[in-house]
RNA sequence: GGUGGGGUUCCCGAGUGGCCAAAGGGAACAGACUGUAAAUCUGUCGUCUUACGACUUCGGUGGUUCAAAUCCACCCCCCACCA
């Protein structure tokens, strides 16, 4: 049986990655059954559909998504449980002969899926405790003298001002016996054959984006449309359920800005306002990361997605090809 | 009309004679990134292509002083309270 190619689709926030990936997937229908997975470190979490910008109905009835909207509030996800959890999902699309789709925009989570990531058992919840309090009462600077002994290569690399890679490397260090650094020459090898190809199949990756200042104006009237489509509302339905406004699930962007105006410490004026910037200034590191760490094929954004406009084929012929040829 | 408070670099805001191109924060720009990544962190941030340097800024205009964002005078705005 062939092997199908994994494509996938990246790029800064509210570009139109999920609409692109429906045209691709709309497009291809002819060729193959697809699946959507998500790559995306904040949709999973099932409380705020509207605000994290999950698939909704509509577009959730057009072809399989998976990894959508499953998460509590309160409950964790991190890069390597989520490569663990979308690398079953491509088994899943290998078995039954789907192609996947990746679409999101954590670069690190579509690294640890697409680059490996080293396999680095979970830390006790006390040993990060003791660290993060250690942080709190000597400030990082002191950590990072501390890590320096220990591990002088990581500590180098990174700066005494970043107490959460100071800690997390700390926390390595005492939970496994082995320093951060050991850990990365573990999967250091795979790492640099993966860029390409993943367990043998071919990856293609789309890149959606605009430069920053013509992405502000997609950006902001997102906003306006959460905010018609019950943005609002969610996040207080949120806040009953979970009204610890440091729980993980609130530290999207939206969320945070909407908790501070449902707890009346922001009007709506400025929540509206904080959201919007912190938006753009989150698709400016992505794109500063993509830049970097990736070699994407950059396409426009899908202005015009609305359901049932996929012309992804006429669009963009030459990738169109190249993906069902890969497919076939 | 009276009294009190205030006008500082894109924004907020410290600074009350020299150590001030002016704290701090935000924004912006550039960047880093292997389990919190929509996170975390770094650099730059008045102008002069680089600066040990030069030049222009702290509502306006004059003045005092070797030296003023800081002191004085007048003026213009803003806010609060009283009328």
């Amino acid at each position: 049986m062939k092997k199908l190619p994994v494509i996938c689709i990246a790029g800064p926030t509210g570009a139109g990655k999920s609409a692109l990936a429906l045209e691709l997937a709309e497009a291809l229908a002819a060729e193959c059954p697809v699946c959507v997975i998500n790559a995306d470190s904040r949709q999973v979490y099932k409380d705020f559909p509207i605000i994290t910008a999950q698939p909704g109905p509509d577009e959730l009835a057009r072809c399989p998504h998976r990894l959508y909207g499953f998460l509590a509030i309160e409950e964790k996800i991190t890069a390597g449980a989520y490569a663990r959890l979308a690398e079953a999902e491509l088994a899943h699309c290998a078995e039954q002969g789907r192609l996947p789709i990746l679409v999101g925009g954590t670069g690190l989570y579509l690294k640890s899926l697409l680059g490996g990531i080293a396999p680095i058992p979970q830390i006790a919840p006390e040993v990060c405790r003791y660290w993060q309090d250690r942080c709190d009462a000597e400030a990082s600077p002191a950590l990072h003298r501390l890590l320096t002994e220990q591990d002088p290569a990581y500590a180098a690399k990174i700066h005494p001002n970043d107490r959460q890679r100071i800690t997390r490397a700390l926390e390595v260090l005492s939970g496994t016996g082995h320093t951060l650094s050991w850990w990365h020459a573990q999967q250091a090898e795979g790492a640099k054959l993966a860029q390409n190809a993943h367990n043998g199949h071919a990856v293609i990756k789309i890149g959606v984006g605009l430069p920053l200042n013509e992405l502000e104006t997609l950006l902001s009237t997102r906003i306006d449309k959460m905010l018609r489509a019950g943005a609002i509302a969610e996040a207080e339905a949120a806040r009953a359920l979970c009204p610890r406004p440091e729980a993980p699930g609130w530290s999207g962007i939206g969320c945070a800005e909407l908790y501070q105006y449902l707890e009346g410490r922001a009007n709506f004026a400025e929540c509206r306002e904080l959201w919007f910037r912190n938006t753009r200034a989150y698709a400016k590191r992505q794109l500063t990361w993509f830049k970097g760490q990736e070699k994407l094929e950059w396409v426009q954004p899908p202005l015009a997605s609305l359901p049932g406009q996929g012309n992804f084929k006429d669009k963009y012929p030459e990738l169109f090809h190249r993906v069902a040829s890969a497919a076939r």
